[in-house]
DNA sequence: AGGTAAATGAGAATCATTTTTATTTAGATT
DNA sequence: AATCTAAATAAAAATGATTCTCATTTACCT
Protein backbone atom coordinates (compact mmCIF):
# COMPACT_ATOMS: atom_id res chain seq x y z
CA UNK A 1 0.00 0.00 0.00
CA UNK A 2 1.61 3.04 -1.26
CA UNK A 3 1.29 6.20 1.02
CA UNK A 4 1.44 9.98 0.31
CA UNK A 5 3.00 13.09 1.91
CA UNK A 6 0.19 14.35 4.02
CA UNK A 7 -0.89 17.82 4.30
CA UNK A 8 0.64 20.10 7.14
CA UNK A 9 -2.91 19.08 9.44
CA UNK A 10 -3.06 15.72 8.77
CA UNK A 11 -0.76 13.39 9.82
CA UNK A 12 0.33 9.74 9.45
CA UNK A 13 0.33 7.30 12.86
CA UNK A 14 3.09 5.52 13.70
CA UNK A 15 1.50 2.14 14.22
CA UNK A 16 4.92 -0.12 14.41
CA UNK A 17 5.13 -1.28 18.21
CA UNK A 18 8.42 -0.02 19.13
CA UNK A 19 7.89 -0.87 22.96
CA UNK A 20 8.86 -4.58 24.59
CA UNK A 21 6.13 -5.93 26.23
CA UNK A 22 7.82 -8.29 28.57
CA UNK A 23 6.28 -10.07 31.05
CA UNK A 24 6.25 -7.48 34.28
CA UNK A 25 4.98 -4.92 31.78
CA UNK A 26 2.05 -7.27 30.95
CA UNK A 27 1.64 -7.90 34.29
CA UNK A 28 1.18 -4.39 34.85
CA UNK A 29 -1.03 -3.22 32.86
CA UNK A 30 -3.93 -6.08 34.02
CA UNK A 31 -3.09 -4.60 37.77
CA UNK A 32 -3.46 -1.31 37.12
CA UNK A 33 -6.72 -2.06 35.60
CA UNK A 34 -7.75 -3.72 38.87
CA UNK A 35 -7.75 -7.43 38.21
CA UNK A 36 -6.53 -10.24 38.96
CA UNK A 37 -3.18 -11.47 36.79
CA UNK A 38 -4.50 -14.53 35.09
CA UNK A 39 -2.60 -16.91 33.19
CA UNK A 40 -5.83 -16.40 30.46
CA UNK A 41 -5.26 -12.46 30.59
CA UNK A 42 -1.52 -12.48 30.23
CA UNK A 43 -1.92 -14.70 27.14
CA UNK A 44 -4.63 -12.49 25.93
CA UNK A 45 -2.92 -9.41 26.35
CA UNK A 46 0.30 -10.82 24.81
CA UNK A 47 -1.82 -11.90 21.94
CA UNK A 48 -3.51 -8.39 21.53
CA UNK A 49 -0.18 -6.08 21.63
CA UNK A 50 1.93 -8.81 19.77
CA UNK A 51 -0.69 -9.15 16.79
CA UNK A 52 -2.19 -7.36 14.16
CA UNK A 53 -4.29 -3.98 14.38
CA UNK A 54 -7.37 -3.49 14.43
CA UNK A 55 -8.02 -7.55 15.34
CA UNK A 56 -11.54 -9.14 15.72
CA UNK A 57 -12.60 -11.01 18.58
CA UNK A 58 -13.02 -14.08 16.55
CA UNK A 59 -8.79 -13.65 15.13
CA UNK A 60 -7.70 -13.16 18.47
CA UNK A 61 -9.12 -15.98 19.62
CA UNK A 62 -7.74 -18.10 17.60
CA UNK A 63 -4.40 -16.70 18.31
CA UNK A 64 -5.08 -17.46 21.91
CA UNK A 65 -5.77 -20.93 21.97
CA UNK A 66 -2.91 -22.03 19.88
CA UNK A 67 -0.85 -21.03 23.33
CA UNK A 68 -3.74 -22.29 25.37
CA UNK A 69 -6.62 -24.51 23.89
CA UNK A 70 -8.24 -24.68 26.49
CA UNK A 71 -9.32 -21.04 26.67
CA UNK A 72 -13.15 -19.93 25.93
CA UNK A 73 -14.17 -17.00 23.93
CA UNK A 74 -16.33 -15.97 26.63
CA UNK A 75 -13.34 -14.90 28.34
CA UNK A 76 -11.62 -13.16 25.34
CA UNK A 77 -14.46 -10.95 25.20
CA UNK A 78 -14.78 -10.36 28.33
CA UNK A 79 -11.29 -9.24 28.66
CA UNK A 80 -11.71 -7.27 25.38
CA UNK A 81 -14.77 -5.45 26.92
CA UNK A 82 -13.10 -4.39 30.09
CA UNK A 83 -10.06 -2.89 28.20
CA UNK A 84 -12.56 -1.21 26.03
CA UNK A 85 -14.49 0.70 28.88
CA UNK A 86 -10.81 1.06 30.58
CA UNK A 87 -10.12 2.77 27.25
CA UNK A 88 -6.48 0.55 26.50
CA UNK A 89 -8.32 -0.63 23.26
CA UNK A 90 -10.42 1.09 21.16
CA UNK A 91 -13.04 -0.66 19.84
CA UNK A 92 -14.40 0.07 15.87
CA UNK A 93 -17.51 -1.35 14.52
CA UNK A 94 -17.93 -0.96 10.62
CA UNK A 95 -21.33 -1.75 9.57
CA UNK A 96 -23.07 -4.70 11.00
CA UNK A 97 -19.60 -6.47 10.91
CA UNK A 98 -17.56 -7.87 13.74
CA UNK A 99 -16.03 -5.36 15.79
CA UNK A 100 -12.56 -4.68 15.28
CA UNK A 101 -10.05 -3.65 18.43
CA UNK A 102 -6.78 -1.89 18.79
CA UNK A 103 -4.23 -1.18 21.74
CA UNK A 104 -5.01 2.25 22.59
CA UNK A 105 -2.63 3.54 24.81
CA UNK A 106 0.23 5.88 23.80
CA UNK A 107 -1.22 6.13 20.65
CA UNK A 108 -2.98 8.99 19.53
CA UNK A 109 -6.37 9.63 18.66
CA UNK A 110 -6.77 8.87 15.24
CA UNK A 111 -9.38 8.29 12.52
CA UNK A 112 -9.69 4.94 9.65
CA UNK A 113 -9.55 5.12 5.82
CA UNK A 114 -10.83 2.19 5.14
CA UNK A 115 -10.41 0.20 1.60
CA UNK A 116 -13.86 -1.40 0.86
CA UNK A 117 -12.45 -4.03 -1.64
CA UNK A 118 -9.64 -5.43 0.36
CA UNK A 119 -10.15 -4.20 3.98
CA UNK A 120 -6.61 -2.15 4.49
CA UNK A 121 -6.81 0.42 7.09
CA UNK A 122 -4.89 3.80 6.97
CA UNK A 123 -5.11 5.89 10.30
CA UNK A 124 -5.38 9.51 10.44
CA UNK A 125 -5.50 12.15 12.64
CA UNK A 126 -7.07 15.78 11.51
CA UNK A 127 -6.99 18.66 13.86
CA UNK A 128 -9.25 20.76 11.56
CA UNK A 129 -11.84 18.23 11.27
CA UNK A 130 -11.44 17.91 15.78
CA UNK A 131 -12.21 21.27 15.46
CA UNK A 132 -14.99 21.78 13.48
CA UNK A 133 -16.78 18.39 15.09
CA UNK A 134 -16.66 20.43 18.83
CA UNK A 135 -18.20 23.24 16.91
CA UNK A 136 -20.54 21.61 15.53
CA UNK A 137 -21.74 20.26 18.42
CA UNK A 138 -21.50 23.37 20.66
CA UNK A 139 -23.74 24.87 17.96
CA UNK A 140 -26.66 22.34 18.83
CA UNK A 141 -25.89 22.72 22.55
CA UNK A 142 -24.51 19.57 22.99
CA UNK A 143 -21.53 18.49 24.78
CA UNK A 144 -19.21 16.34 22.29
CA UNK A 145 -18.20 13.10 24.16
CA UNK A 146 -17.36 11.09 21.37
CA UNK A 147 -17.17 10.73 17.55
CA UNK A 148 -17.04 7.81 14.64
CA UNK A 149 -15.32 8.85 11.36
CA UNK A 150 -14.63 6.48 9.37
CA UNK A 151 -14.05 6.98 5.45
CA UNK A 152 -14.11 4.41 3.03
CA UNK A 153 -13.01 4.14 -0.41
CA UNK A 154 -10.66 2.12 -2.90
CA UNK A 155 -7.11 1.65 -1.93
CA UNK A 156 -4.25 2.14 -4.58
CA UNK A 157 -3.87 -1.29 -5.64
CA UNK A 158 -7.28 -2.46 -5.60
CA UNK A 159 -7.73 0.56 -8.05
CA UNK A 160 -5.43 -0.64 -10.52
CA UNK A 161 -7.46 -4.24 -10.32
CA UNK A 162 -10.60 -2.57 -10.93
CA UNK A 163 -9.72 -1.43 -14.23
CA UNK A 164 -8.25 -5.21 -15.22
CA UNK A 165 -11.45 -6.34 -14.48
CA UNK A 166 -13.68 -7.39 -17.78
CA UNK A 167 -16.39 -4.25 -17.51
CA UNK A 168 -19.67 -6.19 -16.10
CA UNK A 169 -17.63 -8.21 -14.12
CA UNK A 170 -17.95 -8.64 -10.05
CA UNK B 1 -34.67 19.54 21.69
CA UNK B 2 -33.46 23.00 21.34
CA UNK B 3 -31.18 23.82 18.30
CA UNK B 4 -29.20 26.65 18.15
CA UNK B 5 -28.17 28.77 14.85
CA UNK B 6 -25.69 27.37 12.73
CA UNK B 7 -22.33 28.57 11.75
CA UNK B 8 -22.14 29.31 7.90
CA UNK B 9 -20.74 26.55 6.93
CA UNK B 10 -22.80 24.11 8.84
CA UNK B 11 -26.64 24.20 7.99
CA UNK B 12 -29.71 22.58 9.65
CA UNK B 13 -31.34 20.27 7.14
CA UNK B 14 -35.54 20.59 7.44
CA UNK B 15 -36.72 17.20 8.03
CA UNK B 16 -40.35 17.95 7.62
CA UNK B 17 -42.21 15.93 5.27
CA UNK B 18 -44.32 18.71 3.02
CA UNK B 19 -44.62 16.41 0.31
CA UNK B 20 -47.84 14.08 0.34
CA UNK B 21 -47.28 10.52 -0.31
CA UNK B 22 -50.53 9.65 -1.91
CA UNK B 23 -50.86 6.12 -3.24
CA UNK B 24 -50.24 6.45 -6.72
CA UNK B 25 -46.85 7.88 -5.61
CA UNK B 26 -45.61 5.22 -3.38
CA UNK B 27 -47.05 2.87 -5.60
CA UNK B 28 -44.33 3.82 -8.33
CA UNK B 29 -41.61 4.47 -5.95
CA UNK B 30 -42.05 0.26 -6.37
CA UNK B 31 -42.66 -0.10 -8.97
CA UNK B 32 -39.66 2.44 -10.02
CA UNK B 33 -36.99 0.24 -8.43
CA UNK B 34 -38.06 -2.65 -10.48
CA UNK B 35 -40.11 -4.25 -7.86
CA UNK B 36 -43.47 -5.71 -7.74
CA UNK B 37 -46.16 -3.84 -6.07
CA UNK B 38 -47.59 -5.49 -3.00
CA UNK B 39 -49.85 -4.66 -0.04
CA UNK B 40 -47.33 -5.41 2.03
CA UNK B 41 -44.70 -3.05 0.35
CA UNK B 42 -47.17 -0.06 -0.02
CA UNK B 43 -47.87 -0.51 3.88
CA UNK B 44 -44.18 -0.89 4.48
CA UNK B 45 -43.28 2.31 2.61
CA UNK B 46 -46.12 4.44 3.76
CA UNK B 47 -45.27 3.68 7.70
CA UNK B 48 -41.36 4.22 6.42
CA UNK B 49 -42.14 7.80 4.56
CA UNK B 50 -44.99 9.08 7.48
CA UNK B 51 -43.20 7.79 10.38
CA UNK B 52 -40.43 9.18 12.08
CA UNK B 53 -37.27 9.65 10.83
CA UNK B 54 -34.58 7.02 11.81
CA UNK B 55 -36.26 4.38 12.88
CA UNK B 56 -35.34 1.00 13.75
CA UNK B 57 -36.77 -1.78 11.59
CA UNK B 58 -38.48 -3.02 14.67
CA UNK B 59 -39.90 0.03 15.26
CA UNK B 60 -41.27 0.08 11.49
CA UNK B 61 -42.09 -3.32 11.85
CA UNK B 62 -44.83 -2.50 15.12
CA UNK B 63 -45.92 0.41 12.81
CA UNK B 64 -46.57 -1.82 9.80
CA UNK B 65 -48.77 -4.91 11.84
CA UNK B 66 -51.10 -2.54 12.90
CA UNK B 67 -52.11 -2.21 9.53
CA UNK B 68 -51.46 -5.91 8.80
CA UNK B 69 -51.22 -8.22 11.47
CA UNK B 70 -50.22 -10.79 9.55
CA UNK B 71 -46.93 -9.67 7.52
CA UNK B 72 -43.77 -10.74 8.92
CA UNK B 73 -40.89 -9.15 9.83
CA UNK B 74 -38.56 -10.54 7.10
CA UNK B 75 -40.76 -9.01 5.06
CA UNK B 76 -40.00 -5.75 6.50
CA UNK B 77 -35.99 -6.05 6.37
CA UNK B 78 -35.83 -7.61 3.47
CA UNK B 79 -37.91 -4.41 1.71
CA UNK B 80 -35.67 -2.17 4.01
CA UNK B 81 -32.39 -3.74 2.49
CA UNK B 82 -33.67 -3.61 -0.80
CA UNK B 83 -34.39 0.39 -0.42
CA UNK B 84 -31.01 1.08 1.16
CA UNK B 85 -29.50 -0.95 -1.37
CA UNK B 86 -30.99 1.62 -4.17
CA UNK B 87 -30.21 4.71 -2.08
CA UNK B 88 -33.79 4.92 -1.40
CA UNK B 89 -32.81 4.80 2.06
CA UNK B 90 -30.15 5.64 4.05
CA UNK B 91 -28.99 3.07 7.13
CA UNK B 92 -26.97 4.08 10.39
CA UNK B 93 -25.34 2.07 12.28
CA UNK B 94 -24.01 3.06 16.02
CA UNK B 95 -21.94 1.15 17.67
CA UNK B 96 -23.63 -2.68 18.49
CA UNK B 97 -27.00 -1.17 18.46
CA UNK B 98 -29.88 -1.60 15.95
CA UNK B 99 -29.26 -0.18 12.14
CA UNK B 100 -31.60 2.89 11.96
CA UNK B 101 -33.19 3.11 9.00
CA UNK B 102 -34.53 7.13 6.95
CA UNK B 103 -35.67 8.05 3.51
CA UNK B 104 -33.47 9.54 2.30
CA UNK B 105 -34.30 10.91 -1.43
CA UNK B 106 -34.37 14.27 -2.46
CA UNK B 107 -33.00 14.86 0.81
CA UNK B 108 -29.65 16.71 1.33
CA UNK B 109 -25.98 14.12 2.36
CA UNK B 110 -26.08 14.82 6.15
CA UNK B 111 -23.85 13.56 9.55
CA UNK B 112 -25.99 12.70 12.94
CA UNK B 113 -25.04 14.17 16.23
CA UNK B 114 -26.75 11.32 18.74
CA UNK B 115 -27.43 11.97 22.30
CA UNK B 116 -25.97 8.79 24.37
CA UNK B 117 -28.03 9.15 26.91
CA UNK B 118 -32.18 9.53 25.58
CA UNK B 119 -30.76 9.02 21.59
CA UNK B 120 -31.82 12.68 20.12
CA UNK B 121 -30.47 12.79 16.67
CA UNK B 122 -29.73 16.10 15.31
CA UNK B 123 -28.81 16.25 12.04
CA UNK B 124 -26.00 18.73 10.49
CA UNK B 125 -24.24 19.33 7.06
CA UNK B 126 -20.55 20.76 7.05
CA UNK B 127 -19.10 21.26 3.65
CA UNK B 128 -15.86 22.08 5.10
CA UNK B 129 -15.21 18.49 7.02
CA UNK B 130 -17.13 16.95 3.74
CA UNK B 131 -13.56 18.96 2.04
CA UNK B 132 -11.02 17.64 4.38
CA UNK B 133 -12.02 14.04 3.89
CA UNK B 134 -11.60 13.71 0.21
CA UNK B 135 -8.08 15.60 0.79
CA UNK B 136 -7.53 13.20 3.73
CA UNK B 137 -8.43 10.12 1.17
CA UNK B 138 -6.56 11.96 -1.69
CA UNK B 139 -3.42 11.89 0.51
CA UNK B 140 -3.43 8.41 0.67
CA UNK B 141 -3.99 7.50 -2.86
CA UNK B 142 -7.92 6.30 -1.99
CA UNK B 143 -10.59 6.76 -4.08
CA UNK B 144 -13.20 8.09 -1.55
CA UNK B 145 -16.41 6.38 -1.90
CA UNK B 146 -18.28 7.03 1.36
CA UNK B 147 -18.07 7.81 4.95
CA UNK B 148 -19.68 7.53 7.78
CA UNK B 149 -19.53 10.65 10.16
CA UNK B 150 -21.42 9.96 13.93
CA UNK B 151 -21.31 12.74 16.70
CA UNK B 152 -22.21 11.67 20.18
CA UNK B 153 -22.36 13.79 23.20
CA UNK B 154 -25.15 14.65 25.35
CA UNK B 155 -28.24 17.08 24.78
CA UNK B 156 -29.39 20.03 26.57
CA UNK B 157 -31.83 18.75 28.27
CA UNK B 158 -29.75 15.32 29.72
CA UNK B 159 -27.33 17.98 30.04
CA UNK B 160 -29.64 19.07 32.88
CA UNK B 161 -30.68 15.97 34.06
CA UNK B 162 -27.36 14.63 34.86
CA UNK B 163 -26.76 17.25 36.95
CA UNK B 164 -30.22 16.97 38.62
CA UNK B 165 -29.30 12.80 39.89
CA UNK B 166 -27.82 12.36 43.32
CA UNK B 167 -24.02 11.03 42.75
CA UNK B 168 -23.46 7.32 41.98
CA UNK B 169 -26.89 6.90 40.43
CA UNK B 170 -27.75 5.46 37.27
C1' DA C 1 -1.88 -22.56 54.40
C1' DG C 2 -6.86 -20.87 54.20
C1' DG C 3 -10.70 -18.10 52.90
C1' DT C 4 -13.14 -15.54 49.65
C1' DA C 5 -14.29 -12.79 46.01
C1' DA C 6 -13.07 -12.85 41.36
C1' DA C 7 -12.28 -15.40 37.17
C1' DT C 8 -12.98 -19.20 34.22
C1' DG C 9 -14.98 -22.73 30.72
C1' DA C 10 -18.76 -24.58 28.66
C1' DG C 11 -22.62 -23.95 26.89
C1' DA C 12 -26.98 -21.73 26.75
C1' DA C 13 -29.22 -17.36 25.86
C1' DT C 14 -29.90 -13.21 23.34
C1' DC C 15 -30.52 -10.04 19.73
C1' DA C 16 -30.48 -8.35 15.20
C1' DT C 17 -30.57 -9.99 10.90
C1' DT C 18 -30.75 -13.46 7.09
C1' DT C 19 -32.05 -17.66 4.94
C1' DT C 20 -35.11 -21.42 3.80
C1' DT C 21 -39.19 -23.40 2.16
C1' DA C 22 -43.66 -24.17 1.05
C1' DT C 23 -47.39 -21.28 -0.34
C1' DT C 24 -49.43 -17.24 -2.40
C1' DT C 25 -49.74 -13.46 -5.59
C1' DA C 26 -48.67 -9.65 -9.08
C1' DG C 27 -48.84 -8.79 -13.38
C1' DA C 28 -47.51 -10.33 -18.06
C1' DT C 29 -49.67 -13.25 -21.68
C1' DT C 30 -52.94 -15.15 -23.69
C1' DA D 1 -61.24 -12.72 -17.66
C1' DA D 2 -58.47 -17.18 -17.06
C1' DT D 3 -53.71 -18.89 -17.12
C1' DC D 4 -49.05 -18.88 -16.17
C1' DT D 5 -44.70 -18.01 -13.88
C1' DA D 6 -41.33 -15.65 -11.61
C1' DA D 7 -41.36 -12.95 -7.67
C1' DA D 8 -43.00 -12.18 -3.04
C1' DT D 9 -44.69 -13.78 1.21
C1' DA D 10 -45.21 -15.84 6.17
C1' DA D 11 -43.35 -18.59 9.35
C1' DA D 12 -39.92 -20.62 11.29
C1' DA D 13 -35.36 -21.99 11.50
C1' DA D 14 -30.61 -20.57 10.88
C1' DT D 15 -26.92 -17.54 11.54
C1' DG D 16 -23.30 -14.89 13.67
C1' DA D 17 -21.69 -11.87 17.02
C1' DT D 18 -21.84 -11.12 21.58
C1' DT D 19 -23.37 -11.74 26.42
C1' DC D 20 -24.95 -14.28 30.24
C1' DT D 21 -25.29 -18.24 33.60
C1' DC D 22 -23.52 -21.16 36.71
C1' DA D 23 -20.82 -24.67 38.60
C1' DT D 24 -15.95 -25.01 39.30
C1' DT D 25 -11.39 -23.16 39.82
C1' DT D 26 -7.95 -19.76 41.07
C1' DA D 27 -5.47 -15.40 42.55
C1' DC D 28 -4.10 -13.20 46.20
C1' DC D 29 -5.14 -10.98 50.87
C1' DT D 30 -4.55 -12.41 55.67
Amino acid sequence: MRMQKQTETTELINTKRNFKWDEPTVKSIIRDMGLKVTQQRMIILKCLLSGRDHITAQELFEAVIKKDPSLGFATVYRFLKQLTEQDLVTEVRMGGLPARYEWAKKKKHHDHLTCKQCGAICEFENQQIELLQKQIAKNFGYILTGHILELYGLCPSCQKEEGLLPIGDT
